[in-house]
RNA sequence: GCCUCUUUAGCUCAGUUGGUUAGAGCGCCGGACUGUUAAUCCGUAGGUCCUUGGUUCGAGCCCAAGAAGAGGCGCCA
């Protein structure tokens, strides 16, 4: 193959004046003259200038959206007003064409998120999908350099698990047993024995027990990794597999953990912000067109930018799950009956509903809550000393509701196993997990990241289908 | 899983109280065009009105069931 030089490269207009091979896929051909090439190397296109009667009538039919090309030309100032540079073709090659009337992309079509999610494989081609997903490169890339600039160990946590103790919801099985013809125990069971592993397994719920284990000897780890749940959630903010960023912390406390999960989410939107400015720019202006559409009282109250910028300068407002509650008691919309599920009492679950209240309308700004109430929180959270509450936090952001969920850890052996015998958690299979309690416990603390959710924050998307390539949801596992 | 809404041309959508031959914009196809910017201009074609059943002289429109999609809720990240 020729060497080529990427488009993102050639508009920065160093090398004018240059013989250049570029290649890419045409977005629009105007005037008899004109190329839109877009390489999917940036947001941006460059215009390829062409000579019809040298390229000839047939090629130029060819020059349909879609088409791949490959061109050879000087490049140069534009001539024109619009760009900057442009290429003059000298030579113009067609790589593969694209046919018009049966390609469903056309530069002029609007076509819906719905529509386009019926045609995933093709969706990275269009303006939107291109920069949700460098986008979603940039943050990926961005995380893992925060967490190495902070000398954390990156853990790859196991997909397949056989512990069904994770607790954190329904899970997918893994065999390889012959489903037709199932394997029994003389009392009528399944006989798991002769599956591969021998026992019964599963797809990972989360990584967060391997991760506490890792944590408990590097100190500081993060998992960053695909996490499988199989509930019949039917949402936006939902999938049936998903990635999670879980670091694990020793020598650390609730509040290290805040610490550490705003200072991540601050650094990584300021990364995107500084890395992925033409593709925020563009999404920006989706977002305000999005916006528009809707009913005044449902309008955002800030531009995407405007939210993110906003997120770096305020620190996340932190309150316990007590001051939330009453807060909530006392607010209009629960005093005039508005709340769906009214707030009498503490101790009860915040619906989203209560998590919006708090974020978008009354602090209006990402809020950190913390010390819930033992009974609605997993078996090893750490327990305060006033009997009650666990030292958690969920992080919550507008639009999304909880984005972060995490805790101190219960570091006490006796502690931990009592709770766990109260929520009737398999104290026999988890003794690998009690060990780190038996053997140099000490407090430690973290929390999962929900990868998409910090997506869609990030680039204004709504729907969590839309932020990942090929998204797995009930009733849908296509391409 | 529950509730609500939607389904009309390739795409995005109009379609009045149930009444003749179902429309628009864009795209596609054909033509024109050497400084365009979602190029523009001219012309043509294109329909299982989601499916099945029902009401009616007559159904895109009313009723029932089903399918697909979206939004909200629950579960959570």
């Amino acid at each position: 193959m020729k060497k080529r030089i990427k488009i993102v490269d050639a508009l920065r207009g160093e090398q004018v004046g240059q013989p250049v091979t570029v290649m890419g896929w045409v977005r629009s051909f105007r005037n008899n003259q004109f190329i839109a090439l877009n390489d999917g190397s940036c947001f941006g296109s460059l215009q390829i200038v062409v000579d019809i009667d040298k390229l000839g009538l047939e090629t130029a039919k060819r020059l349909t959206a879609g088409a791949a090309i490959s061109v050879d030309g000087l490049l140069i100032a534009s001539q024109g007003k619009g760009q900057t540079v442009e290429v003059t073709a000298q030579q113009l090659e067609i790589l593969g064409d694209c046919p018009a009337d049966e390609y469903p992309l056309q530069l002029k079509n609007r076509p819906s998120l719905e529509y386009l999610r019926e045609i995933a494989h093709l969706r990275f081609r269009t303006n939107t999908f291109g920069a949700i997903f460098r986008v979603r490169h940039a943050l990926s890339f961005a995380i893992h350099q925060f967490y190495n600039q902070r000398g954390f160990v990156c853990m790859h946590s196991p997909i397949i698990t056989g512990s069904d103790a994770e607790g954190a919801g329904e899970m997918f099985r893994v065999t390889t047993l012959p489903l037709d013809k199932l394997p029994k125990t003389a009392d009528g069971k399944v006989d798991f024995k002769q599956d591969f592993f021998e026992k019964s397994t599963h797809l990972t719920v989360s990584g967060q027990l391997e991760a506490e284990l890792a944590a408990l000897a590097l100190g500081q780890v993060y998992t960053f990794g695909p996490t499988f749940r199989a509930e019949n959630s039917n949402t936006s903010r939902h999938l049936a597999e998903f990635w999670m960023i879980e670091p694990e912390v020793a020598f650390a406390d609730l509040t290290d953990n805040m610490n550490l999960a705003e200072d991540m989410l601050k650094y990584v939107i300021e990364y995107a912000l500084t890395h992925c400015r033409e593709d925020l720019d563009f999404l920006n202006q989706r977002f305000a067109e999005e916006d528009k559409s809707k009913p005044v009282a449902e309008r955002a109250e800030m531009g995407l930018l405007e939210k993110l910028q906003f997120c770096l300068k305020e620190p996340f407002q932190r309150l316990t799950y007590t001051e939330a509650i009453e807060i909530l008691k006392n607010s209009t919309p629960n005093k005039k009956g508005k709340f769906k599920y009214p707030i009498k009492a503490w101790g009860a679950d915040l619906q989203s509903e209560h998590e919006r209240y708090l974020v978008e309308k009354h602090f209006k700004k990402p809020v950190i809550l913390t010390d819930y109430p033992m009974e609605i929180k997993a078996f090893y959270m750490r327990q305060n000393n006033d009997g009650k509450t666990v030292a958690a936090m969920d992080i919550l952001f507008p639009g999304i509701g909880e984005i972060i969920g995490g805790s101190q850890r219960e570091e006490r052996l006796e502690k931990l196993k009592q709770r766990m015998l109260d929520m009737h958690i398999p104290i026999e299979e988890m003794q690998w997990f009690l060990d780190t309690r038996r053997f140099g416990s000490c407090p430690h603390a973290g929390f999962g990241l929900g990868f998409e959710r910090l997506i869609l924050f990030i680039t204004g998307m709504t729907n969590i289908r839309d932020v990942i390539p090929f998204p797995r949801f009930p009733g849908s596992a296509t391409f």
